[in-house]
DNA sequence: CGATTCTTTGAAAACAGTCAATCTGTGTGG
DNA sequence: CCACACAGATTGACTGTTTTCAAAGAATCG
């Protein structure tokens, strides 16, 4: 599972031999199965997770028992609780394999070895969280003006992925409606073709 | 207005003599009075903002003319539009000032040389992106399971500065709430207390 | 003061949530 | 192989919330 993630990196950052071996060196890996979880709420997040193969999604659960779907993680994708990883905090969100997955895993003091060692690293990390920080104002965007049916076309359309592997009551929960009201949805939909 | 930001700055990262001389001199200065914009829909963003004194906002104008506010920037904050700045694509938001205010710009090129000769510099920058993201995440936790009154009392609480800055119906645009039902959450509130 | 911007209010309509029941497909154990 | 349990999806009836539209009161500024 681990070449997974070898080919992933140097697809998108120029590494040397001694480089990838490095990072080998700090990196561990991990299989979870379906339903399992690689961090609870309350617990100290301690890794960046890097998902090789499989289906993640880190959710948060209100006082009044409702799951609120904050990212989905498939292939290629990074997942972490930042805020417990970098500042030892409780953590107020699940992460838990929707599917069969397998993991690379990063500790924070092997990441900053690796960042203060690979500058290509580090610069690839730095393109990855700007990128991520317009995708998250893109969906704080789309919270804000769109209609449920247009939040629904637009996670159809940017996840395909996703969406064709997860129940639709996730989708509800990531996009912040009730199950029946998605499921009204695409009925209206259904019938307008 | 420059001291600002190097008192802002040197708050932030240890930085020596020369090294402040160096970002000095390639920083530009501006002032913007109210009502007035740093950035239109449709131009392409050429610089990071410090604001050094004064408040902008960014947003988003849709097709229906509906605006939603992505951002308020008060003093010792940055803002910029980073898909337009690092892409060169035309900017989907607005920055405009709601206050006369004083900014401190630097071009992508500028950053690129500061980022590379400090490396504090570089560090801080990580740093408060890293926080930047969390705080991103806490508005959708925020957006997906608060009801209107919980998210009107959350901002009230974590920018209280702003709140006091700006007319209601940015607030409710910011939390993306018609200002009637605004109105109507704070007449319920009077009436309880 | 007069104009503009901001805030509030009322009434109707649209929208979304809740609760309860039903339907569907999947998989497991006897 | 069948029966049953279970998770997921849908539907109906009802309730509650939010938007929309229209109008009217404050507040602010030149």
């Amino acid at each position: 599972m681990y070449e997974q993630f070898e080919a992933y990196i140097t697809s998108q950052a120029t590494l040397t031999q001694d480089e990838l071996r490095m990072i080998r060196s700090l990196a561990s890996t991990r299989r979870v199965r379906k339903r399992h979880f690689l961090l609870r709420e309350g617990e100290i997040c301690q890794h960046k997770i890097f998902v090789a193969k499989g289906l993640l999604r880190s959710y948060h659960v209100r006082e009044d028992g409702s799951e609120h779907i904050m990212r989905f993680s498939p292939e290629n994708t990074w997942t972490t609780e930042h805020d417990s990883l970098f500042s030892q905090i409780p953590s107020r969100i699940h992460i838990e394999a929707l599917e069969d997955s397998e993991v690379v895993l990063f500790t924070r003091e092997s990441l900053e070895k690796i960042h203060f060692a690979i500058p290509e690293f580090k610069a690839y990390i730095d393109r990855f969280l700007t990128s991520t920080l317009s995708q998250t104002y893109e969906r704080i965007m789309m919270n804000l003006s769109y209609s449920s049916e247009e939040k629904y076309q637009d996670f159809i359309t940017t996840f395909p992925d996703v969406f064709n592997r997860v129940p639709l009551h996730m989708v509800a929960s990531y996009l912040g409606v009730s199950r029946e009201t998605l499921s009204r949805i695409r009925h209206a939909q259904a019938q307008k073709e």
